[in-house]
DNA sequence: CGTAAATAATTGCGCATTCAACTGCTACTG
DNA sequence: CAGTAGCAGTTGAATGCGCAATTATTTACG
């Protein structure tokens, strides 16, 4: 753990930088213009989708898609608001409550995913391989492990 | 090039938006905490500083930090009042305009260059290796040029 | 040439996001 | 248990961003 990153570091740095931008701007080019929820969005619902009962406490989705507190109130608000979500509340902790998946935000999900997955083949697959893939998980779940312990 | 990404294609790709979310938030929070300029402001004078003449067309400059045209118009004002950069006409096209990186704008990125340089280190560089950036670099920049391109 | 299409930058507008403050509830501590 | 510290979620105020329309200039072409 030295102190300094070398210039191949930095360097790539930047184009990590740039290419997260340019692609997630494409994903979501692609989506809108199909006629799809964006990219954010989907992200909401995959991740209720992935959890055995497809709802989540408000503080942890907030956590997993990386949002403040209030900005998650309002993207619910909106998402209620399409049926994309419900919220439920929650029986053990009265300040709490669930964002609950619905049947139209998955179906909304499982549509987007008809452009989404030749889009993320196009621009992200096609560049990472399988092997390459399976190296490079853990390093940015390391990475995101660390930011957050040290973000307290 | 199939068209369906593999299981552990789409987590990669869930795990480098995460990361990429974690760390540029952590990042911002400690330049904002030892009152430096924060993350988005470092990204574009550093990009006017690498170039030979320090200043750049607005469009130019919008493209290189993936930002829409009036987008970056509010942040060069802002900039400019800051002065961190200045404004310049275009000599041979009337329409257009440099932004120009002014010393004070060059000793901001300098100052907060104290606070990047370990939070890169600990948050990337301790991550990726000299010789997985020397294999990464290219591949982030293939996919950046993929997703402009096929956004025209 | 002169007019139409394209380009550089800006502006109006609406929306999304965050920080800080607030409300209601829980849990810890003596 | 009483009181206080802390947490979940929401709201108000401020800011920042992008799309579409606008202005000024340049380029294309008939």
């Amino acid at each position: 753990m030295g102190l300094k990153p070398s210039e191949i570091q930095k360097d790539t740095w930047r184009s990590f930088l740039i290419a997260h931008a340019r692609v997630t701007r494409e994903i979501d080019r692609r989506l809108k213009a199909d006629g799809h929820i964006p990219l954010d969005i989907y992200d909401v619902l995959v991740t209720l989708e992935f959890e055995p009962t497809e709802k989540l406490r408000m503080s942890e989705l907030a956590d997993r898609i990386v949002f403040s507190r209030s900005g998650l109130t309002r993207l619910i608000d909106r998402l209620e608001k399409q049926g994309y979500v419900k919220r439920e509340a929650c029986e053990d902790d009265r300040r709490g409550s669930y964002a609950v998946l619905t049947e139209k935000g998955k179906a909304a999900r499982v549509k987007a995913w008809r452009t989404f997955e030749p889009a993320i083949q196009e621009l992200w697959g096609d560049f990472i391989a399988d092997d390459e893939a399976m190296r490079l998980k853990p390093v940015y779940d390391a990475m995101t492990l660390k930011a957050i312990r040290s973000g307290r």
